[in-house]
DNA sequence: AATGAATGAGCTTTCATTCAT
DNA sequence: TATGAATGAAAGCTCATTCAT
């Protein structure tokens, strides 16, 4: 909830304001991320700042709204495609959705993961509702899953769905390592169209592994006995 | 790198501020965590504490390292049964042990986690070097694995470790959610020794899951196909 | 001394902007009075106030004028009934007027307390004369009234007159105790009505008082021997 | 409730930092008041105040029961005269206390004042009891007077009070007009004392006033009539 | 003449760190 | 070695005033 004035900015100068915001909010957890800092390197007074915005957690807020705003449009994206697909198709896309966005918005995606697992001052119903809101998406899921005979009847929604998020999160770290994607790096996207085929192939590989497990057949058949 | 005045101190003098030390960074985080809550709650002289220690950051990184110790330890103590372990008989004892520790020794694992996730002013080395050490772990486990043919030969290790790695975290949030493991709670162990049962039904389901994944039997049959 | 501007407003805004001034400084001492509140609520552009008035100062010495201007209005009002009246019955005139003043502006009359009790940046002669000028006004009845007989002679004049315009705010003081008359109320003047009998005791109590003092008959007894 | 810490000080030092607090909200209202002003003229640094104060209220607050002290301390001087004594004689008695506080203490006089007809923000029970402390004295007063006979019976004890307390103020407007006491001047005592047999005079004229009015004999006989 | 965004000095308060004792 | 007072940069925020349009 900015202020009017804020979107009665020219364009470049509000487009630099929310760049300098972004980047230190990113960068920095919300208590120790600095308004002075903010205006030094946009350029403007500190008092631009207050007609703008209400105040720090105002501006703080209104980055998160840009976060989940541009994270639906990442999600819209596969919408259709979703629509009749299988469980382990639509995680497929899901992989993929939430791997652009944070190449989109690497800083926005930062901001966002701070704001669930750090302090800042958020109602506790929005806290809340935001650490369970893609836990339950996927609990749902998996429970679709099962009712089309897609999914093992035995598996515990909530656990599968805990562990679903966490992998998916893995799937970003093996990426880091292995230097196919970098928040950090000024054309994140870019980087990403380089190595399409391996992310590509990251996403089977992790889609496969939910899918089947990671144990040989011959394991599995003593599983089976 | 305490100083060495810090080991000179009578032991009960040094547990006492260790312990204070260890409330304060567990409840806050790193920028917010006061040294003077610190020195005020062990009754000793702010000066006095930076006789001790050089500076916040080295008595920060000194409770890191006690972790890692302490963690360490907790890991070693399955490692005589693990010898000659399947590769998933070791998880599920991996399992018992980040249990273990995180039970024995909550604050120093929420400090480590607070670590890891991304506040405190640690040197992008050390952490790095943190985030892939438990992988790296994993990621021998594996090769292991599949070299006694436990795990299949397809699967790409370093991606499966960073989704062990992820999806053993996603137990804790399950445990949490469940009310069945709470490390804010004031005897976390108590808890977890009411709920033994349950958690231990936690652990078997996600091996089993990692073992054979989330897909039903006419669906793997499609994938064999 | 407002800028020419200022007058070349039409009746109405011109009006709107002094009732808000008026509110504003009432309400608020000088420093915490809000210029933005001002323009907020008088519908004006913050860059206009600056046409009309030089800063903040300007408008408020304005309000003091004013006030000096209206209280003058109702002070001329007994001025014909006063013409042959004696001392004592110019005082009980003037008790009216006063309070006839604060019912009919009760918000410059406020502004007029604050500005003389101290907080307002007026140079300290403008504050001086304002002080002194009451006291002179009676100053000069009670040297009347010393030459019509009406005075003891031995009284000093200025000492008097001190007293007397002092006294004549603990009148206010005493209404405000009794709830007879209410600066802040809605309608102090339908308040004031209301209690016009009790009120009209006070000014002839208090005219009592001035003239013939408290103390006992006997007392004054002792007095003359 | 100032810290610990201040009560350690230097006694040269404390004098002088509560010296320049007392210019400071002696010269500007609670909210106008500059800590920053204070410690710069104090030659601290602005965090040093923080070590003897919890805030700026606490300042503040510390000043206001300095006041009260030492008011208290000079009506202390004159209980044991005022014991026996006539209700003139206590009038009398109490002119001098207020007085001397005023003179020895003038910047607290001043800051008391603020308080009470300003924004301090004090405990909305603490202002009203010391704005009604004094008139109520004054009430008690009276009404010993009347019992005693000397007080005429006819009179409005709260009325009488209301105007006694403000009378008495008027005496100091009387002083400070004739540049027998200037709370400004350095050393203020010494200049009442210079002038003692005018303020001694002023004294028994504003007695005598309140106690036999200031009409002369004949009108007086007319008022008998 | 009217606008309202821009300004920046100023405010109170915090806190890791230093240093004289 | 122990102390705790002293420090001062930095924080978020306000507001009368200016100025380009």
């Amino acid at each position: 909830m900015p202020l009017p004035t804020f979107f009665n900015l020219p364009e470049e100068k509000r487009q630099l304001l929310l760049d300098c915001a972004m980047d230190e909010f990113a960068r920095h957890d919300y208590n120790t991320a600095s308004i002075s800092q903010i205006v030094a390197r946009a350029g403007i007074a500190k008092g631009s700042l207050y007609q703008y915005f209400v105040n720090k957690q105002d501006l703080h807020r209104y980055l998160l709204e840009l976060a989940a705003q541009k994270k639906a449009e990442c999600m819209a994206e596969i919408t259709a495609p979703v629509a009749g697909a299988s469980v382990f198709e639509t995680l497929r896309f899901m992989c993929e959705a939430a791997l652009t966005f944070e190449l989109r918005y690497p800083r926005l995606a930062q901001i966002g993961y701070r704001a669930i697992n750090g302090n800042a001052p958020l109602p506790e119903e929005t806290l809340t509702a935001a650490r369970q809101s893609s836990r339950q998406y996927f609990s749902v899921l998996i429970e679709q899953g099962k009712q089309r005979g897609e999914i093992r009847a035995s598996v515990d929604s909530d656990l599968a769905a805990c562990v679903l998020v966490n992998a998916l999160g893995g799937m970003n770290d093996y990426l880091k390592s292995r230097g196919l994607y970098d928040p950090n790096s000024d054309h994140p996207e870019a980087l990403a169209h380089a190595h399409a085929a391996e992310i590509k192939n990251a996403f089977d590989q992790i889609t496969a592994m939910l899918r089947g497990g990671i144990a040989s057949e011959s394991i599995k058949r003593e599983d089976n006995q």
